[in-house]
DNA sequence: CGTGCAAACGGACCGTGGTCCGGTTCTATT
DNA sequence: AATAGAACCGGACCACGGTCCGTTTGCACG
């Protein structure tokens, strides 16, 4: 009876312990050391621990698995794009018409996607779990696509907007096809027209 | 002088000696072996080895590494699919409307990418290299895009008309947000009209 | 302060991908 | 058939991701 003068209430399921908290940024402030001295390719597991000066177990503990800790690293970097997008001077930030808004978004993800093009691939499956990166893109096209007007599916128009800007595919094509980012961009930009511009067929849902 | 009878015609690197290619078939059916019965986590390269009677060294001989066994898994199966295409019956094979040729394409890229998304994910970066995947998919849909009359920079609307259908999207769609395959695929659709329908703008390259 | 316990810690341990090198086998040439 | 040498084979070996469990630590309550 006595033990609980609060409702359980179980919006944030428990909060961090001080050690806890404290272990979690010194491991990735050891990441991210570790990366610019090393690469992505040096940062081991083993290596983050003794560079936070914890064990192993640890770090698995904080972040369950290596790709696991490259997308806590992403999440990290994205947090102040996600401001830009929301808050930030037009055109990328609100205020530019929607589809100058769409244009400058996309230009600006494609180069985050290039630019951490390593640590995204490092990250697997992990990357996309994660909301902060993946769900927010998605949201924010499709609230751009609807001020826009498009009609049809917005959601799958907007997976297919900005599936060709996905890291993997411009791997693919700017490291295997040489094909240059300026010309991307236009192709991206003409994609986003046409997708915009074109009503929907009578037949589809 | 005495040495080169044959002009050394380096098309083909070097044949390939022939227990070498016996191993390289024996690896192959105990990977699939493995694979119906253990699933894909099962297929440990060791596993693999013993299972195909010869050493763990061989097999990374033949393959490289793991993603490449899967890389081969992969083309061996896609064989088919290509020889359907090129000259397989209607829709998919020649001899129907180019629309209706590249609706057929897609959908039955998009069940591929479905049903191997394992194999697809465990091949990793090789799977892309390889030619057989990447590059035959992308050539043909711009085959079909040039019958189709479509202008502007086709290889890149191949690109943005494929990636949406790619296996790790497709995977995201399905498992996490649970759309239904039926609505993906008239999204598909809606899509390769509005990319087909639409004239590039004037100022596009 | 003392006490109880959930949570966090550390590092030994394991499985698997990948490398290496001495020994073996194939094939071209005479 | 004999020879030479390149290609191939095998399995010991290493590094790294991930798990496990006995121990320690922070925290809430008395």
């Amino acid at each position: 009876m006595s033990t609980h003068p609060l409702l359980p209430i179980i919006g944030e399921p428990r909060p961090e312990r001080s050690d806890a908290a404290r272990n979690r940024a010194a491991l990735l402030e050891a990441a991210t050391r570790l990366i610019e001295q090393c690469g992505i390719q040096g940062v081991t597991m083993e290596a983050v621990a003794a560079e936070a000066g914890v064990g192993k177990g640890t770090v698995f503990r904080r972040f369950h698995s290596r790709e696991g800790l490259m997308a806590a690293l992403l999440d990290h970097s994205e947090a102040d794009w996600q401001a830009q997008v929301m808050g930030g001077p037009p055109p990328l930030g609100p205020g530019a018409p929607p589809m100058e808004r769409l244009l400058a978004f996309g230009r600006s993800r494609m180069e985050i996607n290039l630019r951490h093009a390593e640590l995204i691939q490092a990250a697997g499956r992990a990357g996309a779990r994660s909301y902060a990166a993946y769900s927010f893109v998605a949201t924010h096209t499709r609230y751009l696509l609807g001020e826009l007007g498009v009609r049809g599916d917005i959601a799958l128009l907007a997976t297919a907007l900005m599936a060709p800007i996905e890291s993997s595919i411009l791997e693919q094509q700017v490291r295997i096809e040489r094909i240059g980012i300026d010309r991307i961009r236009a192709g991206w930009a003409d994609l986003a027209r046409r997708i915009v511009e074109n009503p929907p067929d009578e037949g589809a849902r």
